[in-house]
DNA sequence: CTCCTTACGATAATGCTTATTATATCGGAT
DNA sequence: ATCCGATATAATAAGCATTATCGTAAGGAG
């Protein structure tokens, strides 16, 4: 987990410019959204923190606050030249987790953001991912291919994840049936076929050459993170 | 369960006074230590947080700071008179989790307390809000939806706020089972489904397309806000 | 009496199957 | 050695069976 990806919501390009300089330099990837609207659409993507201007040119810091709050828990400090007590207490009040007021040390902002993150990865961080484009999410039960979310069924879902969980390892049908189905299935093997089929359907971007889920033939499927390699 | 205990560190007695008294007018339990030594010493106990001042008169607050990262992940606010960003920076580096300076606003305290608070563990005290309508309150143990208050039994407001403290997660029946009628619990997971009945019937304007609770088919429920698309 | 629990039928979604089409492998002939 | 066809394996799509969820309502516990 050391690429922390981290959403900057943020207006004024000469603070976002320094927020983002000194957060790519700890080694975090950061997203830089000027305005509210881009800010919402970008939220369809996970971040691991996000920092919040209150004053966007079209809609408040607090909405979007509420909006991330809607669908995630992800911490979020918010940055802004209110210094009004009554503006920071609604503001952690709202949701958010921390509070920074302008002008700020660029620094101290860096060493919140690490005591956050370093809070957060206490609970259990169960997102396992496994390739570059691709997030197995079993807390959330999703899939996330390029950050957009794709809804499996829970069979498919299982075949996906247990594929995933052992790269490269090729695994017959029967065996997935046996973890998938379970061992008392009397069924077809054939059954996977249109699991994969369905899999591959969601989340392949060319169905005929996989790259995901590659097919072994003779032996079974096989999951693999690597672009074509055999 | 509502009784948070708070340990604060501090060796001025008009501002532990002020700190001990705006934090127990919020129903906190507080204790208060002057000295590092007295800190140290309680430290044996478990506190939910703890608001340490670094200038005492025995030891500093750094070292305090670490003494308690030994053995536990309680949130530490950091109280001070230290307005050096290096000093801050410092202090969020070895394990405080926020750093006020004083003189502080004590509304600004309490409410980063309950910042933190919400964080750590349930939510009990802090009026959770979750989307732009609904307002969750488990101080007076209701729900607002847009500021019309709706009276939940409690079990129904105990599933609502485990949902809607964990967003976009999704919970089994069991999961849910085990939080809310607990472990020993051994009837019917489908209970669960008759009071999510009931909550959607009193919060959801559409039953048919729920916008708060949703259900993921073969797994369990959710809680969003967010209009789920595919 | 209120709230929690359970039951049952209706409805909707998923998963399994089968038939069909497409693709890959192998062996033999040119 | 390359081409070609036979055969085996895999992919696709659609129908049906299965299972999950929802709503209403009634029984039971505190």
């Amino acid at each position: 987990m050391i690429n922390k990806k981290i959403l900057i919501v943020e207006d004024e390009v000469k603070i976002s410019d320094i927020v983002k300089a000194y957060l790519e330099k700890e080694g975090f990837t950061t997203t830089v959204a000027p305005t509210g609207q881009k800010a919402i659409s970008l939220l369809k993507e996970r971040y691991d923190l996000i920092i919040l201007d209150l004053m966007l040119p079209d809609m408040s810091g607090e909405d979007i606050c509420q909006v991330v709050r809607e669908d995630s828990d992800t911490p979020i400090i918010m940055l802004t030249a209110k210094s009004d007590e009554d503006d920071r207490i609604h503001g952690l009040g709202i949701g958010a987790d921390d509070y920074v007021v302008k002008p700020f040390s660029p620094r101290e902002l860096v060493a919140r953001v690490k005591a956050h993150l370093r809070r957060v990865k206490g609970k259990k961080d169960t997102s396992s991912f496994n390739s570059r484009d691709l997030v197995i999410d079993p807390l959330r039960f999703e899939v996330r291919k390029n950050d957009i979310t794709v809804i499996l069924t829970p069979t498919e879902f299982k075949l996906l994840q247990c594929l995933s969980e052992h790269p490269g390892q090729v695994f017959t049908r029967l065996q997935l049936v046996n973890v998938i189905l379970g061992y008392d299935f009397e069924g077809y093997d054939r059954t996977i076929d249109a699991h994969i089929k369905n899999i591959r359907h969601k989340i392949e971007d060319n169905q005929k050459s996989p790259s995901y889920i590659k097919t072994v033939y003779g032996i079974g499927y096989k999951f693999s993170g690597q672009a074509d390699a055999d």
